[in-house]
DNA sequence: TCCTCACCTCAGAATTAATTCAGAATTATA
DNA sequence: TATAATTCTGAATTAATTCTGAGGTGAGGA
């Protein structure tokens, strides 16, 4: 579940950046408007924070483009100004919600939970694929009733095979979803063999079937049952 | 349990600050509806406290809109103007409770009180957690017949394990549930190392078990068994 | 056969949690 | 008010868990 930040002002997007790192995000941040508009033109985040008043311009040019090239990624509108047309500005803009400043970082929590649930899973609180449930808020995975303890990569990458299940995905497009910020370049992906090998264990261990089908060459592809 | 005052009179915002502080809860305040509306947008209050008449407009218009939004959180209405219209009008609006000025504040404490039990407690004035009971209004805890003696913090911590139970919460939205007001955004949520384990200790000292799963890397889970 | 890539194992690096402690802040008491 | 006691907070240390990357093996394709 990646979510990008996009807040000028460096202390609150640390705190921000802390909190929602802790209840289990990927989070990626830009201080600007320009910055923004890079990131979210060349990633598919789930979900996309922004500040309406920028340094080099306004979230709305951000919330306008996103709309336009990713018509899936959640908006959520940050602002200081409380202002009745700010809001309704924004939410016609295609934001899909408003959180006026300050704010606590649980009620913000709470609206991307609310976003994600709404856009990704139908409104319901779990995915259920054959015998294998899993539980996205709650970070919590069950097959046969019992639970899959998973580390926060090994969950993050379940995730991600889940909502792009029939579709083949790279190693580097993994990667890229599982690291969190700005590490530069980083070409060496073999961590993730490692991550999906535990997996993979835990969940034969527990009774499930093992859905990841490897395409030699080009990735994974994850194949429930129908 | 975190209550917003909404008052314009900044004496009397004041005691009933303190006044409430002292009572256990965790009060925030805003002095008129511009800056309840921004608060409780974003906020999800056990309960909130309401002067009718403000400076910029009259309470009802916060208890419709909280109403909406977070249909949980508890209104208690304090007005100048003892009218039958006023007090038929907020509870037409959805306000749970009417109380006249001038009034002692220990009613205004049972008010609260008599409240959010309703709301949280189905009416029951102990909360029983196998061998754990908690006594939510007297801020007490009792441990196969004997008392745990926790401090306010502890309690606290305590409580809102108990109403998230089977519930992952973070270290950083404990930290800011047990913070009071508007602190800004810090970061260092060590402190609540300290808090956990005293309260855990002292909890097993008592012969209590310990509900409070780490989930490494996210936060913990409160698991009473079934 | 040779080469590439998948996959495994393993150990050190990095992160996070538990524990301890001391000074700061708060509250109670004289 | 002054003093003592308690509680809170953050830092330092240690322990536990997770992450990451390197090296090696083997399978499949050219």
């Amino acid at each position: 579940m990646k979510i990008l930040l996009v807040e000028d002002e460096p202390d609150l997007r640390k705190s921000i950046k802390i909190f929602l790192y802790q209840d289990g995000y990927v989070v990626e941040s830009a201080p600007d408007l320009k910055g923004a508009l890079d990131k979210s033109g060349s990633f598919d985040y789930d979900c996309i924070l922004v500040d309406i008043g920028l340094p080099d311009g306004s979230g709305m040019d951000l919330i306008k483009k996103v709309k336009e090239t990713h018509p899936n990624t959640g908006i959520i509108v940050i602002s200081a100004r409380n202002s009745l047309d700010d809001k309704l500005q924004g939410l016609e803009q295609g934001a899909d919600d408003y959180l006026a400043k300050p704010f606590h970082l649980s009620e913000l929590n709470a609206r991307i939970k609310a976003l994600i649930r709404r856009r990704n899973y139908a409104g319901r609180k779990e995915i259920t694929i054959n015998e294998i449930i899993v539980f996205p808020e709650e970070r919590k995975v069950m097959i046969h009733g019992g639970e899959v303890v998973l580390t926060r990569k090994e969950f993050d990458l379940l995730l991600y095979f889940i909502s792009n299940k029939n579709r083949v995905v790279s190693k580097s497009a993994i990667a890229e979803h599982l690291k969190g910020d700005d590490n530069g370049f980083d070409d060496n992906h073999d961590f993730i063999y490692t991550h999906l090998k535990n997996m993979r264990k835990k969940i034969e261990e527990k009774g499930g079937k093992d859905y990841i089908e490897t395409v030699y060459g080009i990735g994974y592809k994850f194949r429930p049952q129908e």
